[in-house]
RNA sequence: GCCGAAGUGGCGGAACUGGCAGACGCGCCGGACUCAAAAUCCGGUUCCCUCCGGGGAGUGUGGGUUCGAUUCCCACCUUCGGCACCA
């Protein structure tokens, strides 16, 4: 294909750019440029993602409303990039937080709504029951409210809700068909989080109900003796009710309830409380005490566990704290005893027999779990895109009609995060009619992750001025999907997967005609100063202006990718950037030599020449194939030094130089063009990208490497077209050789043509 | 604990398909130019031994495969990253 869509990851308009921003922006500039040059068609827009909390807080600390200063910092980004030369096409910028923009976020969340995969549920969140606010985990302490000392309860709130699940299995599978790095992958598989198992059904007889309990181990089913509940499972209730010590349970679950994922996990002992009640192993009728423990989470599995402390390291730390028996169902050779009929089946053999056997007696079945959660997209802050909901007494959530969009949002003078959606005290804005029956009725006030934005940016940059919809199909289908997407790891996991789903979903609602969205990924590493990770509290963040002001923005694009590997991280160092100055400037001398007296006329075949073409096949490469940016860069310093070495008036001098200066325009632009004048042309960047002459890589002769016993003994010039036992017969006539094959026999002799011939002697 | 990436000179790194380890650059050493310095240019720079011819060791550690291993296989160590009371 001829077309071809270069994308980075749009930049939170938060203060200035940094180190970061310049590895990610030159990378995606060298591309678009090295794809124009060679002929493609490409799309390299760049747009902002200027909603959220980055915007939001930088907003705060400079204080002044989120809209200017968000477009303050838009206006000063836009012109160091310019400054940096990285060539976007500035006609597609689009901003998050504008309304032509987000109106589309809205009318995508009307769509996913009406295909079921948006909804509205209750989910439980930290509530002051004082302040009465929702707390953030990090505003509580030890159980109480960070502001006022009251005992924190546990809340179920309403949320909104995409329903990323739906396409777990997809999101895992179809990672085969892009290419990105395996590190990436993994995070997203460790994020997806797939085990196969047995869903089990366990009666309880007190409540006349069977509880699923999800496990990865049906083969230790034999050895489950007891069993426990999360503490926000649906029948705690019930079970507390009629338990002996109901005050004990009420307590328990009050205080789980409250507590962080991370505080849980932490705890030294393992806690839980005894229901009284028993359920029915349905293996074996076994009567199994039920207990309620917060190393049991509600949302992994099923809220519920069969626990086999033979076989389970958390199990088996409560039942020794607990006292509760120990029946080993797996004996050293991994095959089943104390389990009846599955006695002497290897375990893995007696997973699938025992989910069989569960089947045939309806009991169980095998079943799939995930990690991965639907995603919680609506936010309690002011900086956001509106949820476009009427509330009606009489008809619920109803969605605002199309026609009716964008739901703006209000300018708001007090837009500080505090608990409640500061939205609300926009009172006026609030009262709105329902779209149903007209009476009034109230808006939505939280508004939308900032992810939201960012997972169908790149579409909008396809056809960012239509006004009747977020996207013309056949366009965004003509440039998507992205062929070269850049970003930092950082994403992997959060807006990488929402992007994914959500292409997967515009792709069953027949919006887009692709179900991934970035064929090929490039993860650049971190950018660290002098072996520290840059940060602003730690005061030594450098950014790109200074740079550009000391060094020339050429120079800093040309150490950034030098440094090493663009996709590790790196440590930016003032010494290495001075270097690179050299290099600069050492070029534009010989260059200008060059100009002035380098013979005109075609270089004739020599060293200088095939170094020349040689240096155009790997700079090419490591552009396209390798994407090593390093080493192009090395390339060019050689071909650099050869040109040097031959002077100004050697005949090949001509072809060499403008061959360095028309393969380093993408890493140099300004440079580039300025040199390329200089030797007498003009419009670098239109011109075609060089190629290498086959016949001029070849050498008539090579160096020949000869070992005895695989060291290397002697090396030394030798036609190209010498035969076998030429180079056997050469070989062997080295005096060098000789001293080592002196007497002994030799056994074995290894040829290989073109580069060495190796003795074995005995 | 599970998953992933990585470990090479004083430093950043190169070696793409098993074939010359250390390209390119930084730093350092020496020289030229200069009254001097800066800039620039030239030469050297893995370690050890050397009679200056060369010899030996060497890519985290220990084994293996191979004529030959930075590269492939096994085990281990270390660092970084992700996930994690995930049943």
């Amino acid at each position: 294909t001829n077309v071809s869509y270069v994308l980075e990851m749009w930049p939170y308009p938060s203060g200035t750019l940094h180190m970061g921003h310049v590895l990610v922006y030159t990378i995606g500039d060298i591309l678009s440029r090295f794809r124009r040059r060679n002929g493609m068609t490409v799309l390299h827009p760049m747009g902002f993602d200027s909603f959220g909390l980055p915007a939001e807080n930088a907003a705060i600390r400079e204080g002044g409303h989120p809209r200017e200063i968000t477009e303050r910092n838009i206006t000063n980004i836009v012109a160091t990039m310019k400054r940096m030369g990285w060539g976007f096409d500035w006609d597609r910028m689009v901003s998050a937080h504008e309304p032509e923009y987000y109106r589309w976020d809205q009318w995508l969340f009307l769509k996913l709504l009406e295909a079921g995969l948006a909804y509205r549920k209750g989910s439980p969140v930290k509530w002051c029951p004082n302040d009465q606010v929702v707390l953030a985990n990090e505003q509580v302490h030890d159980g109480r409210c960070e502001y006022c000392g009251t005992e924190v309860v546990s809340k179920n709130l309403e949320q909104w809700f995409f329903k990323t699940t739906a396409y777990a299995d997809e999101l895992l599978d179809d990672l085969q068909n892009i290419e990105w790095a395996d590190r990436i992958k993994a995070m997203q598989r460790n994020w997806i989080g797939r085990s196969e198992g047995a869903e089990i059904q366990f009666p309880i007889a007190e409540l006349d109900e069977d509880i699923a309990v999800f496990t990865t181990r049906p083969d230790t089913l034999f050895g489950a003796t007891f069993f426990v509940l999360a503490p926000e499972h649906p029948l705690v209730e019930q079970l507390v009710e009629r338990s002996p010590n109901p005050g004990e349970l009420r307590e328990y679950v009050r205080k789980a309830a409250v507590k962080r994922g991370e505080e849980r996990a932490a705890a030294e002992e393992k806690t839980g409380v005894f229901t009284g009640a028993y359920a029915t192993n349905p293996v074996n009728d076994a009567q199994i005490p039920i207990w309620v423990a917060d190393y049991v989470l509600m949302d992994y599995g099923t809220g519920a566990i069969m626990a086999v402390p033979a076989h389970d390291e958390r199990d088996g730390e409560f039942a020794e704290r607990f006292d509760l028996p120990i029946v080993p169902v797996i004996d050293e050779d991994g095959k089943l005893v104390n389990s009846a009929q599955f006695d002497g089946l290897p375990a893995d053999e007696a997973k699938d027999a025992i989910v069989d056997w569960l089947g045939t007696h309806g009991r169980g079945k095998a079943a799939v779990s995930f990690r991965l959660r639907d995603w919680g997209f609506s936010r309690q802050r002011y900086w956001g895109c509106p949820i476009p909901i009427v509330y009606c007494d009489d008809h619920g959530a109803v969605p605002v009609p199309e026609n009716e969009l964008p739901v703006v949002l209000p300018d708001i003078e007090d837009y500080k995060p505090k608990g409640i959606a500061p939205l609300a005290s926009a009172e006026e804005w609030v009262r709105a009619p329902c779209p149903i029956c007209g009476k009034e009725g109230r808006r939505e006030v939280e508004t939308m992750d900032t992810f939201v934005d960012s997972s169908w940016y790149f579409l909008r940059y396809c056809d960012p001025h239509n006004d009747d919809a977020p996207w013309d199909r056949e366009i965004v289908d003509w440039w998507n999907p992205v062929d070269q997407y850049i970003g930092g790891v950082d994403h992997a996991t959060m807006h990488l997967i929402y992007a994914r789903f959500f292409i997967k979903a515009l792709n069953d609602l027949g919006l887009v005609g692709f179900r991934e969205p970035f064929q090929r990924l490039f993860s650049n590493g971190w950018v660290q100063l002098r072996g520290t990770k840059m940060s602003k509290t730690k005061g030594n963040v450098i950014g790109p202006e200074d740079l550009i002001e000391e060094y020339g923005a050429d120079a800093v694009r040309l150490y950034m990718l030098f440094i090493g590997p663009a996709n590790e991280d790196m440590d930016w160092t003032d010494g290495g950037v001075d270097g690179m100055v050299r290099f600069v400037r050492r070029l534009y001398r010989l260059i200008g030599e060059v100009a002035e007296r380098a013979p005109q006329g075609s270089a004739p075949a020599s060293d200088l020449t095939r170094k020349t073409h040689e240096t155009i096949a790997r700079v090419t490469d490591d552009l396209g194939r390798r994407q090593s940016f390093n080493t192009a860069i090395a390339a060019l310093m050689e071909l650099v030094n050869e040109l040097s070495k031959a002077g100004a008036d050697d005949p090949a001098a001509r072809f060499a130089a403008e061959t360095v200066v028309s393969l380093i325009q993408p890493y140099a632009p300004h440079v580039a063009e300025e040199l390329w004048e200089a030797l007498g042309h003009e419009r670098l960047w239109a011109q075609p990208w060089p190629v290498a002459d086959e016949a001029q890589l070849v050498r008539d002769t090579f160096e020949l490497v000869v070992q005895v016993n695989g060291k290397v003994r002697d090396r030394f010039e030798v036609e190209a077209s010498a035969s076998e036992d030429e180079l056997v017969e050469r070989a062997r006539a080295s005096s060098r050789v000789q001293a080592h094959l002196d007497g002994a026999q030799v056994r074995k002799t290894i040829v290989v043509p073109g580069k060495l011939v190796n003795f074995v002697v005995g």
